[in-house]
DNA sequence: CTATCTGCAAACGTTTTGCATCTGT
DNA sequence: ACAGATGCAAAACGTTTGCAGATAG
């Protein structure tokens, strides 16, 4: 409750109800996951208020939005450095705690300057092989 | 003209012009792309030719699709390995030929079969910064 | 000749937007 | 009080699909 205050916007229950939803979310849910599980509380719930939200909460850095999967965009709360491994049949996504050396000498760079960088694993996952 | 044909598939006079507009084409164009410059010659050219095409030469690996542009896919003709780099800004799309060392311990594949991977990076171009 | 492809238009799933109303601070 | 959020519906966007007619092999 005291982290959601720091963020500097307005606590509506639709909105608390969205972070305790997230809070320690592993499953990267999409948007629509999070729509579904804070409808039940919230009957009247549009996906305006879920993107919003999610706006609010990317533009704060507290959540990342993750292209991983090809079909939608999919959000992790958990903005540690890590990478992700995604199961190409059930589009599970698992996150990969491993730190690599992604340094780029000036010659790759093609004179960008380096905001960030993300390493996605594909694979079949237990279930799905 | 020789490696077209090894992909057995028919070659008609619309798939020919794709082909020639990704040979050696570094923009990695998205679907869009590629329908606006072969409708110059194609006037008639549709998105069902563009993605059928599209389809066939993920399916023979002569093409990959790239996530790295959460609003589209984007398409690269180069399937040998390498990387991407972003600019968050205007999308431009630059290659990174480098091999990093990604392999993971079973630990951390939670029983995954790893079958690939790719690292995106992200910055700003000099044009954008 | 026929399996496959093309072109059109309609449908689809996800995300965004406009706007009137409501609410947290 | 009022800046900013909600909810609804419509629209936008990229992508996919169904199908009748055309064409490569």
């Amino acid at each position: 409750m005291e982290e959601y205050r720091q963020l500097k916007i307005k606590l509506t229950p639709q909105r608390i109800a969205i972070f305790d939803f997230l809070k320690d979310n592993k499953t990267h849910p999409s948007a629509e996951d999070i729509f579904k599980a804070v409808q039940k509380e919230f009957p009247t719930m549009s996906f305006a208020t879920v993107y919003n939200t999610l706006e609010a909460l990317k533009t704060k850095k507290n959540i990342q939005e993750l292209k991983i999967d090809p079909s939608k965009k999919r959000y992790d709360p958990d903005c540690s450095t890590h990478h992700h491994l995604i199961c190409t049949n059930c589009r599970n996504i698992k996150d990969v705690y491993k730190d690599f050396d992604l340094t780029l000498s000036e010659d790759l760079t093609e004179g960008f300057d380096l905001l960030g960088n993300s390493i996605e694993f594909f694979g079949l996952c237990p279930e799905c092989k």
